[in-house]
DNA sequence: TTGCTCCTCACGTCACGTGAGGTGGC
DNA sequence: TTGCTCCTCACGTCACGTGAGGTGGC
């Protein structure tokens, strides 16, 4: 004697909701192997977990239930393994999707953490920045009001083309132009978007006004070198620097420093995760060489976190 | 003066449908800066893309719209911070459901190609399959019909528990149980399903009636060892396994073989890929040695396909 | 009569997509 | 008047989830 199920124990076995096999059956996809004939109940039978736990699969890569459903049909061995073929293609670009949004999330989150933490200080020991920590004797404290010296590791940048600034014109037309060339130059407006001053002169003299904007793609053409870098910070609107330009080549010029290659400019906090324009924060960074050693470089690095952006 | 863009061109900038951003903006999660006073047009900013785009991320990653919404409402680095580690959470998560399913493809995959193969006939060289190739000289066809001896790969698997056959029962309620019993085992009712007999004798005595039942899970606790096996082909339903039992028996003694360990019922096309239940085509293999050796065992691997099921 | 399991039918949800019919300035 | 771009509003879609109200056998 073959025995049934009741779609609860089938639900139970398959792990299916009985509101999906409800729904299976409405439209035809998969239906009980046969009725009650006393109450209309659907019965299944066990061996129907295979066929189940098949569109169950194939539903999970996002296969729609029509295109299953004509599959099942006339399901062929030839016509399966041509659905999945064809699916496995559709897979590798959704897993490739994710992984993008995945490194997206991270390069933002990379942002975003070190404006939060600057709120409380860094500690810089050997020109690498490593979260306050009490066990960690010497160095100094910089938060967003500082200018310092730190050494960062090689970064990966997509540059857009030159930004031309028509007569008042302030970032917002150069910014639209860099986007619609973005397809074309394969940037992914989804990184955190940055500015590029050619040089120290250009940063001084137009600060809001950058050469090119820079997307930070990691699988990017460019490269950031590595290197000691100044660095400044500064809150407010995009393209405000305020006196942040004059600070930090005051510094250099204290500290015996030469300036070299580009001024890189970008938001930590941006309109992403402050609402209040006058509080976005952006920071300000440029390679440097030293003309003179500097007092106090020691050669510590336990718990250094190079790789901040 | 700021350039603002009307809903087509903000779209082709941002890549995102009007019917999108329209959408966004009746539910309130993110709304042109303003509106024209004349004609009611939706304007947006240029800056705006960078909020959009990252919507986009975050939708993306699967985050409801309704979260992004209270997130960007009261917008904070911490609060971004958290949502976003959550997410990455649930991020991994469902890439190991995607790797699972495409996981389970490839074993399926596997087997029906197998079968669909077998109607044409697979050479044999040296004990491995290959693919029917006329560069290749010398070996055997095998096709549904033919007892054959193959070199086989380790393969894991995960076995279930021993099987009750009450009287007059087929192999229903022993599936059923084993189904039932899957999650506590941890199986994966996905992966292919396959009858497993502790010996040759037992496979002999009732062929329809399996020990237990297996799971082809590659990442499965047990391993069928890799060696020599015994293989044979059925067609029809589960558990129907005609004279092949002793057709297999038969072949072993004519060759001069013992067989040895349990015995593998695997379906190569069961009700996923065929509708006509008597044409489901089961594969079974047992391993053996060798008592004497065969002629013709040469040492040719080119082209060898060794780990078919 | 009371539970219990099932049934159908209708409506809700999520994130849009698709017209239909209308407007305002060239 | 004709295009053109935008608007609102309503309804459709996909894969279900959620009751509401009813049934049949113990």
């Amino acid at each position: 004697m073959k025995e049934f199920l009741t779609i609860k124990k089938f639900s139970e076995l398959s792990g299916i909701e009985e509101s999906t096999l409800r729904y299976y059956d409405e439209i035809g996809l998969f239906s009980p192997a046969k009725r009650d004939k006393e109450n209309n109940y659907r019965l299944y039978s066990p061996e129907q977990i295979i066929a189940v736990n098949f569109i169950t699969v194939l539903s999970g890569l996002n296969i729609p239930l029509k295109t299953i459903g004509e599959m099942m049909d006339k399901r062929t061995p030839e016509g399966i393994m041509r659905l999945i073929e064809q699916q496995q293609k559709q897979l590798d670009m959704e897993m490739q999707r994710l992984r993008e949004c995945y490194s997206v999330i991270h390069e933002r989150m990379e942002l975003i953490q070190y404006g939060t933490r600057l709120q409380k200080g860094y500690k810089v020991i050997d020109g690498w920045r490593v979260d306050d920590d009490a066990e960690l004797d010497g160095g100094d404290y910089i938060d967003e009001n500082s200018i310092s010296i730190l050494k960062r590791n090689e970064k990966a940048y997509i540059l857009g083309q030159l930004n031309e600034f028509a007569e008042g014109e302030l970032f917002y037309e150069p910014f639209m132009r860099f986007c619609n060339s973005a397809k074309d130059l394969r940037i992914n407006l989804n990184y955190p978007i940055g500015g590029y001053h050619e040089n120290m002169k250009h940063f001084l003299d137009s600060p809001g006004k950058p050469n090119r904007f820079f997307s930070l793609d990691p699988t990017g053409n460019l490269k950031r070198a590595a290197g000691e870098y100044l660095i400044g910070f500064k809150r407010g609107y995009y393209g405000e620097m305020g006196d942040l330009p004059g600070r930090m080549a005051a510094y250099a010029t204290e500290n015996a420093l030469t300036v070299t290659g580009p001024v890189y400019v970008m938001y930590l906090h941006d309109e992403i995760c402050i609402k209040e324009p006058t509080q976005y924060l952006a920071q300000v960074s440029v390679a440097v060489k030293r003309k003179k050693a500097l007092p106090g470089s020691g050669t510590y690095k336990r718990n250094a976190k190079p790789n901040l952006p």
